[in-house]
DNA sequence: ACAAATTTTTAGAATCGCCTAAAAATGATT
DNA sequence: AATCATTTTTAGGCGATTCTAAAAATTTGT
């Protein structure tokens, strides 16, 4: 598989596990940066190899081994950025473009002892889950800030937007993924929310919390 | 630069350290395994980003900027391939094809901090040096084994050929860099040579006294 | 149900990197 | 100097990936 292919294949992967059914070609255009001519030249190649499901204007979705080889690509993916975070000791605002390089390489040994090398983690540095080696996935237990109610608590367990700005900002203060929150109060105004983190209070605007999940505690 | 302009800097910077002048085209075509054609084409690409002095039928040469570039790469190339044997467990002749692939990831900072991770190695697993950060680059000083008369001691420091093939031979008769080695007696007949290795003696033919790379001894 | 708006595909072209076959230049031999 | 062999370049083409512009299909709104 070309790099071109394997970012398809990816795109195509987390397109499908956010909105529901089959994805549009536009959709796939959007995600990747290019445009919808490319696209279905792109589906096409695709389809003819057996990684995707393919039927003009009728959308597309992936096969088995489609999604097998998109796996494995995110794979990659995190456990290098995991690399990066505990062993070079970047942070995690700085991994996911040399994450987007490294996820080609290709060498299941390297990816094997990379993941001994790191005690077989099951998250990455931003809370998303590590497929294992034979394609098992499953996401993990979590909701959104901004859909809990007042008086919940919970632990921060990922983020939504994994963009640089939004992870220098919750650096910034000191929202960190394992960090206990309880939801104060919520304005009706803009549903902003007021929040507590540790000792701390902080007012976050509903852009804020739509892009934090939480596992929310039992007792809520 | 493309994976393919970087493959092709380096393949004209290791045939400069070999032969002396410039280099031909056909001697990049067998290095690569491309044909000739393909050569000239890249060439042309290379002058015209001031990567190569390039004149036709007049040989190649790498300008100042392309020779930088190609040390880039080889540092890149054997930092990974020390990462590989020092924190993942691979024998010096598995790494080369991985990191034929890693040489080609772009982060500065990957790099300074995979040196650093490293304690700044000098030289990779092969005994070949790792250029600087800077550009500085020095071959070391050594002799191939069939050059050295007999009588003569002298360190292992490097091998000429890579290939997993003879490095795995030296494996079996456990030499290794490092290792202290005697030339004890040469026979006319084919060149081949008695050396001692350690305690051990071994008859070595010349095909393998000529890839093997020694540092002499002050006392010989 | 039909026209308008939107989405998707096709047609045609560019670039990169490679190939084969043919032509041109260079170098060696008489 | 003329011929022959070798090296190198050119010409033309192919697959991969992308683009723009135009055509076709689908969806939406009245
Ligand atoms: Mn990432
Ligand atoms: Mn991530
Ligand atoms: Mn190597
Ligand atoms: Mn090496």
């Amino acid at each position: 598989m070309t790099h071109s292919e394997e970012n398809y294949l990816k795109a195509i992967f987390h397109l499908s596990r956010q909105g529901t059914g089959t994805i549009s070609t536009n959709a796939i255009a959007e995600q990747m940066d290019t445009k919808p001519s490319s696209v279905t030249d792109m589906l096409k190649r695709l389809a003819d190899k057996g990684l995707v499901n393919y039927k003009k204007y009728q959308g597309v979705s992936l096969t088995e081994s489609g999604r097998y080889s998109a796996l494995a690509i995110i794979r990659k993916h995190r456990l290098w950025e995991v690399f990066l975070v505990e062993k070079l000791d970047f942070t995690w605002d700085e991994v996911h473009e040399i994450a987007e390089q490294l996820e080609h390489i290709n060498s299941e040994k390297l990816i094997d002892r990379l993941d001994a090398l790191l005690g077989h983690p099951k998250f990455d540095p931003h809370g998303d889950p590590i497929p294992g080696k034979n394609g098992e996935f499953k996401e993990r237990d979590k909701e959104l800030l901004s859909k809990l109610p007042v008086g919940s608590k919970g632990v921060c367990v990922g983020v939504k937007d994994s963009s640089a700005t939004f992870l220098k900002f919750l650096d910034k203060n000191s929202i960190a993924l394992g960090q206990q929150i309880e939801v104060l109060d919520k304005e009706e105004f803009d549903n902003s929310m007021h929040i507590r983190i540790g000792e701390e209070q902080l007012l976050v605007s509903h852009q804020i919390a739509s892009n934090l999940y939480l596992k929310p505690s039992e007792d809520s």
